[in-house]
DNA sequence: TCACCTAAGTAGATTTTTGCAACTCAGGTG
DNA sequence: CACCTGAGTTGCAAAAATCTACTTAGGTGA
């Protein structure tokens, strides 16, 4: 008998779960488009970002504004020679951190979305450019099939509410 | 002089990058939080995700008939004794591959956004309930810090446009 | 000096998506 | 046969995104 009264249910809460704190920032449509031209391109430019994605300007200010709010990127003051003072948005390192984010997007589209002419997205070390993949590992550092991986919170028995 | 032609950037197009394509599917307010559910606690049942979420049932009804259109879910008719047949809605083997991405977004969250009394998101082996991570490797089996992975393009030299 | 250029935005009208609340529908129970 | 429960549907209001045009600040060339 699961006569169970209905107690305010903790998942609810952004701030009790950490996915949820994290789709708090990312969980919409143009903010992880941008952090993925960030992070595959190198993009830094108010102007590259808007013609690159095809967003619109208001919508980028106010993406671009939030993420530094955030502390993911940091907005920088650049000259060019024979140019006025211009801005550019630049990663911190809690915005590089979503590289594992975007891998696991990539890994996710290229394997349950295949297609012939893809790009591809890979990884590699900064110091001497060998390949890496995502991967969930045990601490002996064995490699385990996701599908072999739960997820799942043993607290809750088998109630799924 | 960078004199080029814009060309009509490949990356915009979601086919031609399986992030986008991945973000298509995910890339709304609802739809990750609603496999987070599904992943982590195992939730099947319209009522549960709808109470669980506090999300309207005209937007629940149209995420869950996406998912299940992307192959992402199935609905399956159940019946419980003295009840008539309901529906439930349940991973199939490309939905549970999202776990990755739930660990990915649960890493990054307790990383950069730690909380006191945050819950954890563990995984673990099915078969054997060994803790595992997500975590960059090399072929070798050796862990690589996130920090020093680039996931940068390199056929595009610098230019990040 | 002045017309023109560029990057980085603002501003306002329109369209789309969400959120909310009430209602329906189908079958089962006392 | 009145009521209950889970799984939705419907209609309207509110919020967010989109599209387009405009602004701003400084630099260049004539």
């Amino acid at each position: 008998m699961t006569g169970h009264t209905q107690s305010p249910d903790p998942t609810l809460d952004p701030e009790l779960c950490p996915v949820h704190r994290s789709l708090e920032i990312v969980g919409d449509r143009w903010t992880m488009l941008i952090l993925r031209r960030a992070l595959l391109r190198g993009t830094t430019r108010f102007a590259d970002f808007r013609d690159g994605l095809h967003i619109a300007p208001n919508i980028l200010t106010d993406r671009l504004g939030k993420l530094v709010d955030e502390g993911i990127m940091e907005r920088h003051g650049y000259r060019e020679p024979g140019s006025r003072e211009r801005f550019e948005y630049v990663l911190t390192e809690a915005g590089r951190e979503f590289n594992m984010l975007v891998s696991a997007l990539a890994g996710w589209g290229a394997k349950n979305r295949p297609l012939e002419n893809s790009r591809r997205v890979d990884a590699y070390t900064l110091d001497d450019q060998r390949p890496v993949e995502l991967a969930y590992v045990t601490p002996e550092g064995e490699r385990v099939d996701p599908q072999r991986v739960s997820t799942r919170r043993r607290d809750l028995g088998d109630n799924p509410r």
